[in-house]
DNA sequence: CTCTCCCTTGAACACGTGTGCAACATTGCA
DNA sequence: TGCAATGTTGCACACGTGTTCAAGGGAGAG
């Protein structure tokens, strides 16, 4: 350590005022004559003070971090929401504590751990099931926590949820009246609830309606596992429809589906996938998709942070069908 | 504030000992007896005890955090280069204050000031230009500067440098090779300096070798930028060959150049890229390029964290092409 | 038994801030 | 002039750690 950094004491000495005066004229509202407040600023500027939000935080028993737990940031639709995220507590005046999974069936829990050490104002978790310990703990240390398409069955927690069972809806909705008759379900290994619900609303719509379909899951949530599905799939012949439970595994599958196995979409295949993130609407994809707004599940975040502690407001973005080129008219 | 965190008081006062005994069970290599350490741990178990980091960054002046300046975190190139980044650093014990800055050409100064007031350990840009004035407070209070593609001139901080140089000599020698009579460039308008290196160096070799070059630079750094640029280029049906000096700039001007104008690739026109992004690989794209090794870039950075303050450490991270099939063989 | 040495322990301080409280100065009004 | 009311200022405390320092205690050697 060359140097210490520049303290309240230090510009107090500097502007011949207390140290109480430094502190008031950087704290809103609070009460200094203008002479004073003139010092302090000028004394502040020469000597470059920072205020140390260590102490700070430290003073008012907490910090303006926002932890976030994400895993595989590098997916389209988690940097997506990272970005705006990350965007909008920025301009609230909170700053993002970065706690990165890596895997997403890694354990989150030393991660959320690591929040609270840092008396992280709250908590939100893009990836991964915090343990339910958590959530007491969150509550009775006045951390608020939000939990984004997870699975948690608590009634006082902030519950974010992508409206999947409508949406599933409107993608089996769409397949049949496109006339598909036998239809693949395209879906991970990993086994997340916002994956299962997709796929299970999807399923319950088609068999009801008698149409034959036909479940595919393994792999993680990659492009490489939907290219796969489209190889192991398509030597059926029949299956004219397929419903992937996110945007990155149709994807990989319409590349697997046109260039291995030969079909024409949306002649002799209809493809729907789900999120819509940016790569769907690139010109080699056109991919027919259900979009959830980032814009409102951000902003269901951000609104989540003023909540009353201990409230459990699930709030539920909404899903629209974003017509592209994939499955026939 | 419903209540307060469990303190290091409350543990000394349940296990029957002194604080300092419980500050040093959770030191490493303080000296506790076996008896003291068992009873505190106990004790701490039981209450729930987490460290206040707070606190203690406080006492040593010094956070285990490090600042993170980033943009337009959706990209690929970035959203890669951030989720091994988090990783890395969470691995070694440090945390990640993730700070968007949105624009890139937005100014990164107060968000570097948020840095400093939480006293990270080290500040890593990699996105904006970091004003010099940063470049001697980090200096003088003890902060590392790490700071990656960026245009820098200082022999005392921590500079890496994907080699844009011989990268783009790379694309040139390749697309020369492909026989290209007339060349386009293709780059934004943001200016940064990476993709103004990659543009000089790349037009250097062509003019040497006096091929017909045009250079082409608008908009952001993104898929609908390179899109335009095949369009608004590709009415010249002399031009054969194309180097974008991003990944994401050559996907666009790829579907472009297919859908919209009518080339076939390689055989009527060469693009290659450079960045070697995820998308880079998909099979509607199988884009030649230039690959530079993310994992050598994150080991730069955290190798730079050990350096001694006010080192100059220069790294370049070395580059490749990666034939695809975008490029005439 | 005495002395030395080493290990353990608790008290006290420093880190930098925000704020309650009391003292003080100043103004307005009667 | 006297008094109340208002606005400003400094002192002192609390926030929760890590660490220095001196003291205590036990063991081993002479």
């Amino acid at each position: 350590m060359v140097k210490a950094f520049v303290t309240s004491v230090d510009v107090a000495q500097r502007a011949g005022v207390s140290r109480s005066a430094v502190s008031r004229t950087f704290t809103e509202g609070a009460s200094v004559s203008p002479e004073v407040r003139r010092k302090v600023l000028q004394a502040a500027q020469e000597l470059g003070y920072r205020v140390n939000r260590l102490a700070q935080g430290l003073n008012n028993s907490s910090s303006n971090l926002v932890g976030v737990v994400g895993a595989n940031l590098s997916l389209p639709f988690m940097a997506k929401q990272l970005d705006m995220l990350s965007i909008g507590l920025l301009r609230r005046g909170l700053q993002c504590l970065l706690l990165n999974a890596a895997d997403a069936r890694s354990d989150i829990a030393p991660l959320i751990e690591l929040i609270f050490e840092f008396r992280a104002r709250a908590i939100v978790v893009l990836s991964g099931e915090p343990p339910m310990s958590i959530v007491d703990e969150c509550l009775a240390n006045g951390v608020k926590l939000i939990v984004i398409n997870r699975q948690l069955a608590r009634s006082d927690t902030d519950i974010i949820l992508s409206d999947d069972i409508a949406g599933a809806t409107l993608a089996a909705e769409r397949l049949k009246a496109a006339g598909c008759q036998k239809v693949a379900v395209v879906t991970s290994g990993s086994g997340t609830p916002t994956q299962l619900r997709r796929c299970e609303a999807f399923s319950d719509v088609m068999t009801a309606a008698g149409t034959d379909i036909v479940v595919w899951h393994d792999g993680p949530t990659t492009y490489e596992t939907g290219l796969k599905a489209a190889r192991e799939l398509l030597s059926d012949r029949q299956i004219d429809g397929a419903f992937c439970v996110t945007d990155i595994m149709a994807i990989g599958f319409l590349d697997g589906a046109r260039n291995d196995m030969g079909r024409r979409v949306p002649e002799d295949l209809s493809v729907i996938g789900f999120d819509d993130i940016p790569q769907a609407s690139w010109r080699s994809y056109e991919l027919t998709t259900i979009a959830q707004s980032f814009e409102v599940l951000t902003e269901a975040v951000l609104a989540a942070l003023d909540h009353e502690l201990g409230q459990s407001v699930i709030t539920n973005v909404p899903v629209a069908l974003i017509e592209r080129g994939t499955v026939r008219r």
